[in-house]
DNA sequence: AGACCCACTTGATAAATGTCAAGTGATCGA
DNA sequence: TCGATCACTTGACATTTATCAAGTGGGTCT
C-alpha cells in the first residue's frame, strides 16, 4: 500500500490513537482498491477475511433469504463494515456491493484481531465503532416496528434534509433500493411519495423539494432515539 | 456488595479475564438487587448511569414511539444490557422491565468506561459482547424484513425447540409480548398459531407441541444467518 | 431523429395485517 | 362454589401492503 493511503487511513477515528508500530503491522497486509459501481464485494456466510473501510463512494449492505432480498444499510465514508464479523471471526451476516465508484481499504481480519488484543487504543476505538453500529441497527429496528411505511419515508426525507442542510436535495440511491431499505416495494414507494404531497413534499425524478418543513415534521414526528444517526 | 455475589459475577465472560485490582475497582460502586416481575428498570432516553447484568430471571427490552410500543428483545442470564449506551455515554435507546422475579447487578457506567480504557482483557470482552449484540440485532432485522409473520412465528418455535432440546415446551413469555416481539398484534398471533397447525404445531395455552418437526422445518426454512443466536 | 431500454409509475386486484367488538375459558379470591 | 378478572380468541371489517400487468417517460445508442 502506498504511503499516502497509509496516512489517509491513519487519520480515521478507528486508527488515530493506536501505537505506530501496531499501525504499521496492521497496514502490512492491507491494501486499497478502487471498485466500479455495482460490484459485489462480499457475500453473506463467507468467512470474514478482511475488514473493509470505505474511503470514498458508498456501499450497500444487503441480505437475502428464500428468494427475497432486502437492503439493510448504506455505508458512507469514512466507516468500516463487517467489523463485528471480523473481530468475532464469524461468517458475514450481510452481503455488500458498491453503489457507486468506491475506494475501499481491505485489512486482513486476522491482523485486526491480533493487533486489537495488543493495542488498548485500538480496542477502545473498536468498542466505540461497534457500539455506534449496534445503536444504528437498534434505531432501524424501531423505525421498522413502530412506524408505517409512509412515516418511515417521511422521516427518511427529514434525515436527508438534515444531512444536506437544504430543503432541496437529490436522492442518494435508486428508488428501488430506497424502497427495499425502507421495507417496502418500489410500487408502494411511488404511492408513498404521492401520499406525502399534502405534507409539502415535491418529487421530480430523483430531486426532492420540501415545501413545508413544519407540516412534514408534524406528520413525521422525528425522534432522536430513532432518527439521529450520530448518537 | 457481598463477596458471594462478587465471585458469581467474576465468572461471567465479560469479567473473567480482567485484572483482579480492576475488577475490585469495578465492584466497589456496584450492587446486586432483586426485582419482582413487571418492574420498570430503565427508561429510554435516560442517561446510562448503570451497566445492568441479568444474573437470574429475565428482562424485556422495549421501546415506544407516538403512542405505540414494541418489544425488542429478551435478556436472559447471564448477559448484560445497555452496554452500548454505557460505553458511549449516550442515552438509552430502549426501556427495560423485568418479566419475572430477577436478580440484577448494577455497575456504574462511569466505572465501566474508566476501567475498560485501562484493562485490555476487559476491553476485549466488551468488544466480544458488543459484536454479539450487534449480530443479534442484524439477525432480528433480517427476520423482520425478509419473512412474513407466519414464517417468523414458525422459526421462533423452531428456535425454542432447539433451545429446549424438546418437541414440547412452554412459551417463556405472555403471548401478547411474543406478538409484539415478532412484530404483530396479539390477534394475529392467535391466527398464526392456527395457521401453523397444518405443519404440525399444537398449542394449548402456553404449551406447545411440535408433532411434525420435518414439516414445520420445511415450511420455516430456518437459516443460521438469521436464527442461530449463538453465532 | 428514431428506436430501444430501463427504471419508475399507475391501476386493478389480492393478500397480509390491523382494528374493533364480542365471546371464551382459565385462574383466583371471597 | 360462585363470580370477577384478565388474557386470549374469534369474527367481521378496515387498512395497509404486495402483486401483476400495463403504461409512461427519461436517457442512450446508432
Amino acid at each position: 500500500m502506498s504511503e499516502s493511503y497509509k496516512e489517509e487511513i491513519r487519520d480515521l477515528t478507528l486508527f488515530a490513537n493506536m501505537d505506530e508500530a501496531n499501525y504499521r503491522a496492521l497496514m502490512r497486509g492491507a491494501y486499497v482498491q478502487n471498485f466500479p459501481p455495482r460490484i459485489d464485494l462480499i457475500h453473506e456466510n463467507e468467512p470474514p477475511d478482511f475488514l473493509h473501510v470505505v474511503l470514498s463512494g458508498s456501499v450497500d449492505l444487503f441480505s437475502a433469504w428464500n428468494g427475497r432480498e432486502t437492503s439493510m444499510a448504506t455505508v458512507r465514508p469514512v466507516s468500516t463494515f463487517i467489523l463485528a464479523a471480523s473481530v468475532r471471526n464469524l461468517p458475514y451476516l450481510m452481503s455488500a456491493r458498491t453503489l457507486e465508484k468506491s475506494r475501499i481499504a481491505l485489512i486482513p481480519s486476522q491482523d485486526v484481531r491480533a493487533v486489537f488484543s495488543e493495542d488498548s487504543a485500538f480496542a477502545q476505538a473498536i468498542v466505540a465503532e461497534l457500539a455506534q453500529c449496534y445503536r444504528a441497527v437498534v434505531k432501524n429496528t424501531k423505525d421498522l416496528k413502530l412506524r408505517t411505511s409512509l412515516e418511515r419515508l417521511a422521516n427518511y426525507l427529514l434525515r436527508q434534509q438534515d444531512r444536506t442542510g437544504s430543503l432541496e436535495f437529490d436522492l442518494t440511491m435508486e428508488k428501488r433500493r430506497l424502497a427495499s431499505f425502507l421495507g417496502m416495494t418500489p410500487e408502494n414507494l411511488s404511492r408513498a411519495f404521492k401520499g406525502l404531497e399534502p405534507y409539502g413534499v415535491k418529487v421530480a425524478q430523483n430531486h426532492i423539494v420540501i415545501t413545508d418543513l413544519e407540516d412534514l415534521t408534524r406528520y413525521a414526528k422525528p425522534n432522536p432515539l430513532i432518527d439521529d444517526y450520530s448518537a
